[in-house]
DNA sequence: CCATTCAGGACTGATAAGGTCCTCTATACC
DNA sequence: GGTATAGAGGACCTTATCAGTCCTGAATGG
């Protein structure tokens, strides 16, 4: 499946709501805290929080502790490409065990015969990661105004209609 | 963490292996079985049996059922690109529940700033996934010779010595 | 007819992720 | 200075998914 983390596309969510504070109305101005962000996302506020503190350690985002503190973009949104919140949320991307840096080896790697093949597809998909930013993913919020309106309150996961 | 399940990476080395009869041995010939690809590569035999079995599925490798029946490549290691193995084994490439045609939706998203924004990442990493082939990772199989004997008889799960 | 080998599923244990909560510290406002 | 707010940093539990094994059945060759 390839999959990565519920939490990295929440960080992406979040992080995007972060680089629009006109959007966020007057509860919220320079800086943004986690239920603020949390009412304006949908997700559920604590998980926004061990996001945001996350990211914060990763140095993507800066905090204000204390009485209308909150958190703030320390870079804008075209400058964070997808590989880093990938990073500061599940880690160094790492396809499997035998990627260089990945520290624990394989134990079949002596018969191994794609040993250390999986570097240059490693490589690859970090390539194309990092020419992605959140600018980029933002762009389709725009539109977004257009869409909502036209959800159906009908069936659970619908989304084909529209 | 980005990482691919374990299964696909097996099934990369089986592939390879199948692609390399002339490695096989007497006991193998132009089909190869389950134990005898176990016995090459150090997989344990269920899982190789598994992985075979499913990429049968895939439609990557032909079976040949009864007695001297086995496994054997439908297209050679350079057409098969890493993408088709993923998506045999993992189903298909899908990094979030966002992405079309992943069936399942998105709890939040008709407040999702960034809807529909992974299906770009998603053919982007696709795409890398694609230009590589099983071909590409076998290239390293060569020199594996020389390697092994640096191995020192050190760590736990070494099976090295054969 | 029997041995071999794949097909297909069920089952179980281990591992990791997802999510929640608690306590502590820092800051702003009264 | 006191109090409310808000992040820091963990501990914790619950759940889902994966990895691995095994069993039964069907096909094929000798």
């Amino acid at each position: 499946m390839l999959r990565l983390s519920k939490l990295t596309d929440y960080a992406v969510v979040v992080l995007v709501r972060l680089g629009q504070p006109d959007a966020a109305g007057d509860a919220c101005r320079d800086v943004q805290t986690s239920p603020c962000i949390a009412a304006a996302t949908g997700i559920p506020e604590p998980t926004v929080a061990k996001v945001l503190k996350t990211l914060a350690s990763g140095g993507l985002v800066g905090s204000q502790r204390g009485a209308r503190g909150g958190y703030r973009l320390l870079r804008p949104l075209d400058a964070i490409p997808i590989a880093d919140v990938i990073a500061a949320i599940d880690g160094p991307i790492a396809l499997t065990a035998c990627v260089e840096g990945s520290g624990n080896g394989c134990s079949t790697e002596s018969l191994c015969p794609v040993r250390g093949r999986w570097d240059p597809v490693n490589a690859a998909i970090q390539d194309a990661l990092g020419a992605i930013t959140l600018a980029d993913m933002q762009e389709a919020a725009i539109p977004r105004a257009f869409r909502i309106p036209a959800l159906p309150p009908s069936g659970p996961a619908l989304r084909a209609a529209e």
